[in-house]
DNA sequence: TAGAGCCTGCGG
DNA sequence: CCGCAGGCTCTA
């Protein structure tokens, strides 16, 4: 579920409410997470309990909860959560990670569906960490420029676009519905060859991926079913032009927004508007 | 570069 | 009951 701007809203909010407190108490669920793996319960414990949150930030669509010279490596897969709330006894189903905080809050991390991941490093080991290893740039940083993009779409097989904006070795935190609507403000074909592009149309799809990014983090995320950040759910949903809009008419020309599937995911988009 | 698989829950 | 869901990884 959360992309880009549900997760750094998250990181956002997290920082603004839990940074400074200490963990006194780590509660998990035992429960397996991302490809069935167990979490290590023991390091997830010894990375957290006693101390203080010192930072939460974002990479791609992971976050880090940064503990003194520790870190927590969290995913939210499709249906993860990180909430603050009041300490209680009883939690709420699928709650498989609780960081209990001084002050009677906690932090709760709940994933029904089980995709998502928590992973406990050293901090001066997680700059070697695996799953940050191949991401590509942050589609909102100054450092990554048009040329690059270009050259990155260039450097593809017979991808399709839209899976090139999934791939986050080419481009890190896009997901399915930025890469949705990022295509739509572009004016480009989903099913376009990626290699194919020209580059003014490579420079107005990475300009579109920011606007409907900054877009989506101002309105602080895209709640269609469950996504909430600590302070609430997002705003953004209201502000979608194709993502989940089959059969209802394009807000620009009329025609009806169509759905395809592409590589297992659903992509939408709007035949008038989006050219091969 | 598809497709399956990992999971639960919801809406038609 | 079936299909579908903001992700990622491994296989053929």
């Amino acid at each position: 579920m959360p992309e880009l701007p549900e997760v750094e809203t998250t990181a956002r909010e997290l920082e603004r409410r839990v940074r400074g407190r200490r963990v006194i108490d780590v509660v998990l669920s035992g429960a397996r997470l991302r490809l069935g793996r167990a979490v290590d319960a023991a390091g997830v414990d010894r990375a957290a309990r006693g101390r203080r949150i010192t930072r939460v930030w974002r990479r791609a669509k992971y976050l880090v909860i940064e503990l003194d010279d520790q870190a927590l490596l969290v995913h939210l897969g499709m249906s993860g959560r990180l909430l603050v709330h009041p300490v209680a006894l009883v939690r709420p189903p699928h709650t498989h990670l609780v960081l209990v905080l001084e002050g009677r809050e906690e932090i709760r991390f709940i994933d029904p569906r089980r995709f998502g991941l928590v992973r406990p490093y050293a901090l001066a080991e997680l700059a070697a960490a695996e799953e940050l290893a191949e991401l590509g740039p942050e589609p909102l940083s100054p450092e990554l420029t048009a040329e690059d993009f270009w050259q990155a779409l260039r450097g593809t097989q017979g991808a399709r676009v839209k899976s090139v904006l999934l791939d986050q070795r080419h481009i890190a935190g896009v997901g399915n519905i930025y890469a949705c609507e990022a295509l739509f403000v572009a004016g480009i074909h989903p099913g376009l060859v990626a290699r194919g592009l020209s580059r003014p149309r490579a420079e107005a799809l990475l300009e579109a991926v920011r606007v409907v990014l900054r877009r989506g983090l101002e309105n602080r995320g895209t709640t269609l079913r469950d996504y909430a950040a600590p302070d609430g759910q997002g705003a953004n949903q209201q502000a979608l032009e194709v993502f989940a809009r089959e059969g209802k008419p394009c807000k620009r020309c009329g025609r009806m927004v169509r759905r395809m599937a592409q590589g297992g995911r659903s992509t939408f988009y709007c035949p008038g508007c989006q050219r091969r």
